[in-house]
Parts: structure tokens; sequence; C-alpha cells
DNA sequence: TGCGAGATTGACAACGTTGTCAATTCTTGA
DNA sequence: TCAAGAATTGACAACGTTGTCAATCTCGCA
């Protein structure tokens, strides 16, 4: 590799000369700057990142770890979120993926501070509370898509809160005054934050909700699901008093909705009106009649989850703990006005 | 940040001992051994990349550079493929989304060198020959999911002709005799070679087939691609002599058969069996009845493409231009077997 | 007891870069 | 023309690590 001195040898000055130019001191001579310029150019000359380091400069590297690149296609938009805003400062990303096993977890921390990453985006797949841990970690960490249970890492997270809300008002703003609810599993925070949300909706719009309407889409734990959103919302939609819209805990169990209303012989989104959650574009797009449904803004949260880095170093005091990022209505097919 | 001067100062022994120790050095005696490491733990030692790197050795880091982290949700299993490799080599990633943009493209190349990083793996999308260039690039590069046009760079693709092989073949294996084909759009290697193979199947079968079966089921190019699979397929079954399974290009494709199947009342497997393509399984997992079809190796062809700058490092000779990666069929409800 | 071999340890340089500070050259105004 | 000050340039150290090689210590054996 093509270095300084290398550089300056054939330029014919010294090599704090080159370095001056390379990092753009206007402390050179103009005529020096052209001629090193030259040089420079006709060897390719990049500078040694790792030199520039131990000087005790940014390592320009940011770390991402994640337990999830694994489980879901949600972290690509994390990844590239954090990317494009990593792309304006000039740094790259170093990502770990830890497949939830915590002794490579600690692998990683460690590999990151071997290579003094500026600061670390720890996403998980789970909204709920995640222990973040490493003894004197210099850099700054951000949690994404999850939240620390100490409260002591500021994080960025989607407002599953107002997504639900979304989801609802869109419905009740089309004349929908009996919504059914297919969630995700119990015990989780997205399904109680859109709980709330989708109540909030109502009560705003001055509409009763039928608490019986709120039924799992998906029963057991985590690590241990069925879906049983086709049977549910058979049952639901064979009622006497059906709704007339269902919101759903993700495109997943929307599609099963779908699935399920064409069981019972329902139109969409003529006899019944299906919103999803997370826009997954693979099922969004792809369903007959295309799924309105609201967006994870993983992209999002990836970059503000760095910018947050970004600003704490400057900054360095009273980050916000938890930043919401909101989730838009996508609008499609599945849903109509009615009377 | 710890270093071996602070641990050797606390230890009583000089910085090299601390070294030796650190790097498992044998030429140490045990008793300084145990107690410099008791320093070394208590202060949570790790070594500064940087400053190793300054000496020569290993950057022990690779670069993922892609156009595709934008548009598919692909990505994530090659680079957690790759992720896999290299975890058992103590390396770990630094990550490049060009977008598809040659300026930013040129940037991450330099970051890449900046970074001396020893091997980097270049996934495009396009499984069609893609063109690779940095003057002087010291590390070795493999293409992933794509082929150079020069072929001076090893890949590892996909193989396409034996996955259009697997389709027919899972097919007539199991009785069929009529076998449509709804493929991606035209004038990509993956449509063409996929074809070749199912004609391969047919012929080893002993079956003739039908090529006014072949038809597209996305028109356009690339960029611009029109969705015709609905009523292609629709078309293709409302024949007196329709046939009694279709292969499909992708998952997505496959959805739109589906969809077509119940629009002229076929039932699926019974009345015409579905095998599809990639093994999306937001698709394939969630369609009634959940879709047979044929796995894209997204990742092993991450972790092969490590393995393979690894080999080249090592033998420093003749590598495999191309190696062919296998596309396994899945097998779930959507075909069955007849008569 | 003394010697050589092997084990153990440490001093020092070097890697490529940049901050510090001094040396040199140029410019300007009297 | 000369001196002061500004502009330009370079010598050198330092960052944290490891390779080289020499110094010291230990032990077995004659």
């Amino acid at each position: 590799m093509v270095t300084l001195r290398q550089v300056a040898e054939r330029a014919g000055v010294s090599i704090k000369t080159v370095s001056r130019i390379v990092n753009g001191d206007p402390a050179v001579n103009a005529k020096t700057r052209i001629a090193v310029q030259q040089h420079l150019h006709a060897l390719n000359y990049v500078p040694n990142h790792a030199a520039r380091m131990m000087r005790g400069g940014d390592s320009s590297v940011y770390g991402f770890m994640t337990d999830a690149v694994a489980t879901t296609p949600y972290s690509v938009d994390l990844v590239r979120g954090a990317q494009t805003a990593l792309k304006q400062m000039n740094k790259t990303l170093l990502i770990a993926n830890t497949d939830g096993d915590p002794a490579l977890e600690k692998k990683y921390w460690q590999m990151f501070r071997a290579h003094r990453v500026d600061g670390v985006i720890y996403a998980s797949m789970f909204h709920r509370a995640h222990v973040v841990g490493e003894p004197d970690f210099k850099g700054s960490i951000v949690l994404a898509n999850c939240f620390a249970s100490a409260a002591d890492r500021p994080s960025v997270i989607p407002d599953d809160e107002a997504g639900g809300y979304a989801q609802a008002e869109y419905l009740l703003k089309r004349g929908h005054r009996r919504i059914g609810l297919m969630t995700l599993i119990s015990g989780i925070e997205a399904t109680r934050l859109r709980g709330i949300g989708v109540r909030r909706a109502h009560q705003e719009a001055g509409v009763q909700f039928d608490e019986r309407l709120d039924q799992l889409g998906i029963e057991g734990t985590v690590r241990q699901e069925t879906m049983v959103a086709f049977e549910k919302t058979v049952e639901m939609l064979k009622s006497p008093d059906r709704p007339t819209a269902i919101i759903c805990g993700n495109d997943t169990v929307a599609t099963q909705v779908y699935y399920a209303a064409g069981h019972v012989g329902l139109k969409i989104p003529h006899d019944v009106s299906i919103i999803g959650f997370d826009d997954q574009k693979l099922i969004s797009e792809n369903l007959r009649p295309s799924l309105t449904t609201v967006a994870l803004p993983y992209f999002d949260i990836g970059r503000i989850a760095v910018e947050t880095i970004r600003d704490a170093k400057e900054n360095d005091q009273h980050w916000a703990p938890k930043i919401l990022v909101p989730c838009p209505v996508v609008e499609r097919e599945s849903c109509r006005a009615i009377s």
C-alpha cells in the first residue's frame, strides 16, 4: 500500500506536507498542493485508517449489534437507514449478528472495543425491554426497536400506540363503527400499546369499542407461536353482528384474515375492510386486493439511531430516553368507506 | 482504554511479556502468566486493533459491498451466511450499501482500502454479469449471487439450471405430464437457465414439454416490471388441455397463480399443483395451502463466498471461476401426486 | 562447583499517521 | 533596503502493538 512517505519522496516534499494536503490543511502553498495532489492521484493513495486511529481520532466506524438478522427481514431496513445517516458522516458500519447467543454477544462487544467503534446501535426484534451490558465501553449506545429495562440508554422505537391509533382512526374516519381486532400474541409491548391506541381512537371518535372483538390472532409465547387468526376470524365474521372492518397485528395475520373472509364468502373490501401492520411489501403488495397497512418505520429508526449517537456525542447531555418514530398508514385497496 | 503498558506496570513486568500472554505465546513462565492474566482480566484489557494492524497483520475485517440491501430482503441471509463463516475466523463484516450508485461504490471501495479489509464480498441482486473495478485493491474479491462479465473473479451463484430441473423433476416424479411455466421476465439469466433445467428434466423423464405452456409471468425490463401472472395463468388454466401443475418463477408469481387458480375455480393442490421459487417464508408459509417451492440458498452463498476468499488466500492459485450452490426443494402442501 | 543449553524476560525499533514547535522563506510597509 | 510578521515547510515524538535479538536466569549434568 502506498504511504505518505512514498508520496513525499516522489514529490520531493516532507511527509508532513503531504499529510497536510491529504487533510485539506489550508496552510500549504497552492503550487505545492497541486504538484503533490498529482502524485497522490497517480499513486492512488488512500490513508491508512489504522495509523490514523492510533493517533487517537475517531474510528469512523459504528457497530450494529443485533439478535435479529436471523429471524426477520426487517433488519435490512434498519441497517439501510443507519447506513444512510452514516454515509453523510463518512463512516461505515460493522455488523454483528448474535443470533441471541449471549456468549457471542460478549465476543462481539470485545471486537467492537478492539475496533474502538464510535457508537453502537443495538437492535432487537423484541420491542420489550432488553438488557444491554458491556463494562467500560467508551462509545455511545443507542437501542433500536427495543428499550433497555433500566431505561439508562436512549432508545428509538416505533410508536406503537400511535400506530394502533392510526389503524383505528383510518377506519373510523371512513365510517366504520364496529371494528374487530386480530392481534399478535399477548404479553408483548406492541400488542398492549396498539390496543391502547385503538381504544383511544374510538374514544376520541365517540364510538364504543366492543371488547369481545379483541381477539388474539396468534397464541402461545414468543418462541412458540401458533397462528390462529384464520379460525378466530372465521368465527368473528360468522357472528350476526360481525365487524365491518378488522385491524390486524401484522401483515401475516392479515393474510389469514383474507383467507378467512374468503372462507365465509365475504369480499374485501366490499363486505369487510382489512388493515394490516408492518407493510411487508412481499405481502401487502401481492395480496388481492392489495393491503392497506401501517408501516413499521425501520428505515427511519436506523437513521435516527445513528443521528442520536452523533448528537449525544456533541451535546454530551440529556438525551431523550425514548424516541418514538411514527408509523404511517400506507393506503392500498383493502379498506372502503361505508355509509 | 487500557493498554499493554498499563497492564505491564500494574503487573510489574515488561510490555512484551504481557503481549506474549495476550497472544498465547508459550514462552512464558506459568506463574507469570497467571499473575498477569489476573490483571488483564481486572482491567478488562482488549487489544487495540488499530495498533495491531499497523504491524502489518490481517485487518480481520471483510467488506460486504452490495447494491441490493435496498431492494430485497434476500441480502439478510447473504450477510448472515457470511457472518457465520466469519465468526469462526474471528472476523467481522464491514457493510457498504451502494444503492447502485457508482460514485458511492467508489467511495466505499476507498473506505475498504483505508480499512485494509482482507477480502470483499460483492453481492448484486442481478444474477447477470456485473463489472467490478477498483484499481490495486490488495484483498481478494468474490462475487456473490452474480458473476463478473470478464470472468476474472470467482463467483458464488445459485444453480438456477439445477433449480429449474428440481422443480420439474419434483412434479414429473409425482406423475405430472403436462406442466406449465410461469416465468420471471425474459432476458435474465435466471429465467434462461431454469428454462433449460425444466426442459432437461422433461427430456430425461421422456416427457414432451409443450412450449406453448412457457409463459412470462412478469413482463417488461428489470426496473420496469409488470406482473401479468394472474391473467396469463387464468388463460392457461381455462384452456381445455390445461396443465396439471405450474412451475413459478418466484413465490410472488406463485401468489398470483394461486389467485388465478381460485379465480377459475380450481383447488390447489387437488386440481392443480403449484411449485414456487425463492422460498420467501413470508409467502410460502402463509399461503393456503402452504407453498412447495425451491429455496434460493442465500445463506450458503454468503458462507461459501467467505470460505472462497479464505481459501484463495491460502492456495493463492486456481480458484473455480463459478461455484454453483444447489437450490433444494422445500416441500409443503401445494403439490400432489396424480394418477 | 562450573558449564552449557534451554527457558524466560525485556529493550528497542518499526508500522503510518498527525500534533507540536521550530526553522525557513516570502511579503509588506516604512 | 530592512525588519517584522505572515506564510510555508519540516524534524521529531507519540500513538499501542509485535518482531528481533540480546540479556538474564534456571537447571541438569559432568
